[in-house]
DNA sequence: TTGAAAGCGCTAACAC
DNA sequence: GTGTTAGCGCTTTCAA
């Protein structure tokens, strides 16, 4: 067993006296064959130290039993959740993840798309980068009918299935909250309008704003790439405006945290100065003083239902030709960061 | 080209009338073709759509440019760290990632390793589960001389290779460190003594307390599975002590964040009551407050290095045999929780 | 319920 | 510098 020769389906046939076809066979339990030759097969198999070379088998079958990944970033909160649920899935069902990351550029994500085609994946998960606006690198895929899921971030076409959640109900949720809470002047830190999530969370703020009859302005948006450092460098901005917002709806966690340790370092006060909610439910907001106020966002969910239904498909039981969109639920969770004392 | 029909170097060797083992050649680039052949084949290969199929030269060439990793969790910022350093070595490489998870528990992590020794990876990245003792699972993979390489979670065997931090040191610094703002009563949180990390790092604080002439005292050392709820309880089991401790070394950032919450929140001040330190610089370690003192812990290097290594000795430049371990740098790093006024 | 034969697309070995 | 030949290990007809 620990010789260097591997032991093929031949050895087993020879072993057994049997055809290597039966053998094939009975290793994948197709029905056709005698229980007894089934199991007479599998003890050989085992005893042998035989292996199933996948390669020989992809080979032949044109099946790969893989997946490709390709995510903005793996190193995110929502994102190694959302990986986490695809593996638990994935791997129930046999499937293995290839799994690569775009760090938010068109080009890598083409590149991963293009090497992902290579490796000829059986289908592929999705979240598109920050800049992605044209999605021609998945155009190779639907062609060759490998279906393709797009997670989080997707983009509006009908030739991609997407798991999503409702993004523009969040935002109105998030800033209707915050004008009950008697803001007036509300600020949002957006990401990209190019992006679903974010286009939709300022669309809900926008709808917010408009049944609240609060003109719009554009002077109390801002568009960044929503990290550490855009949430610093609006909390500086903030500071400096004259007329102050009493709120701010920021399109992530990290603009929102980082927005807001930026205006207490300056000692305004959250929530009575300026009201705060963010988005995601990344940990740290449960531990930031006051805890921020934020939408969840069940990444471990979503990564679940966008491996689940890429294998249904893939196995036959489901259809992504009629199911399109998948939304998953989402909610506001109030916390001190934008509760003003009454 | 977006027929259904996979183009070959047959198709692409008839066009040119030349032999599909000269194409094969070309298109990676062997020395002995002519420049001229090359460039043809090339242009050939673009025009007609052609991309190569891995299995097949997997099936020959019983390479599979593939790498496996095994993991405890995917969804912790140490470790989604690591796998994007792995990712980028990888993709610059030329080598593809195939990623599970074992959620602690070895059973699954055997079951991982088999799956992977299954799709015949080239080469294999391991961080231990929680409580794997036994690595007979990885022996299947030094009998086909297939690499492994252990991050972070080691266990002590010469046949694998190692990636680690110097442990028992940072340990030692951090108790020092602790003793030196005047602690007398030092607590530790710590892991199963079965992982290397957990049992180098407790032993790093029992040599500070030695060599400051305090005795060890088994009670005042709590070991857990070092997440939220252990944080939480072993807060809940100070404030029951009739003598507390005035300093706390816990061996994760979690157990330390969580510990800490519980305390601030039964009126204790830290760190002039409890002086508090974590391990891993998690983000969040400057975000609560007070800021949380921790050993900086890079796993994006430490998945680079490990990677890097992997693919190093894959492609005969390095040497895994005789490379048997390597350390990479750690730094304690001071913040306000452990930091009594002067 | 089983088997024989062919071939998936590539590359290694050996020739020229 | 290029070609011929053979075969990697499996599955898929088709036949029995």
């Amino acid at each position: 067993m620990s010789n260097d020769k591997e032991i093929t389906i031949y050895d087993i046939a020879k072993h057994l006296n049997i055809s290597p076809t039966t053998v094939s066979r009975g290793l994948k339990d197709h029905p056709t064959i005698n229980k007894n030759t089934r199991k007479k097969i599998a003890e050989t198999a085992k005893e042998l130290g035989y292996r199933s070379n996948t390669f020989a088998s992809s080979l032949r079958s044109k099946r790969t039993n893989t997946i490709g990944v390709i995510v903005p970033r793996l190193n995110s909160y929502f994102m190694s959740s959302a990986i986490a649920g695809m593996e638990s899935v994935a791997n129930e069902e046999g499937y293995n993840l290839i799994i690569s990351q775009s760090l938010e550029s068109v080009k890598k994500e083409i590149a991963n798309a293009n090497t992902m085609f290579n490796n000829r994946v059986d289908g592929l998960l999705v979240s598109l980068a920050y800049d992605t606006v044209e999605t021609d690198h998945f155009k190779t895929f639907v062609d060759k009918k490998i279906p393709v899921v797009f997670f989080d971030r997707a983009n509006e076409s009908d030739d991609f299935m997407s798991i999503l959640i409702d993004n523009y109900k969040a935002g109105y949720e998030t800033t209707k909250h915050l004008l009950e809470q008697g803001c007036k002047r509300i600020m949002h830190l957006g990401g990209t309008r190019v992006r679903n999530v974010y286009a939709d969370r300022w669309k809900g703020y926008k709808q917010a704003l408009k049944e609240a009859n609060i003109g719009y302005e554009e002077s109390l948006v801002l568009v960044s790439s929503l990290n550490e450092q855009s949430g610093k460098d609006a909390a500086k901005h903030i500071l400096k405006m004259h007329k102050k917002p009493d709120g701010i709806f920021a399109a992530n966690d990290a603009a929102a945290l980082y927005c807001m340790l930026g205006l207490k370092a300056a000692g305004l006060h959250i929530p009575d100065d300026v009201a705060i909610a963010g988005f995601n439910n990344d940990p740290f907001c449960q531990i930031v003083e006051p805890n921020l106020t934020t939408i969840n966002y069940p990444g471990y969910d979503m990564g679940k239902a966008a491996a689940g239904n890429l294998i249904g498909h893939l196995n036959g039981s489901s259809n992504l030709g009629t199911t399109n969109k998948i939304v998953l639920r989402s909610e506001l969770i109030i916390r001190a960061s934008s509760l003003k004392k009454v």
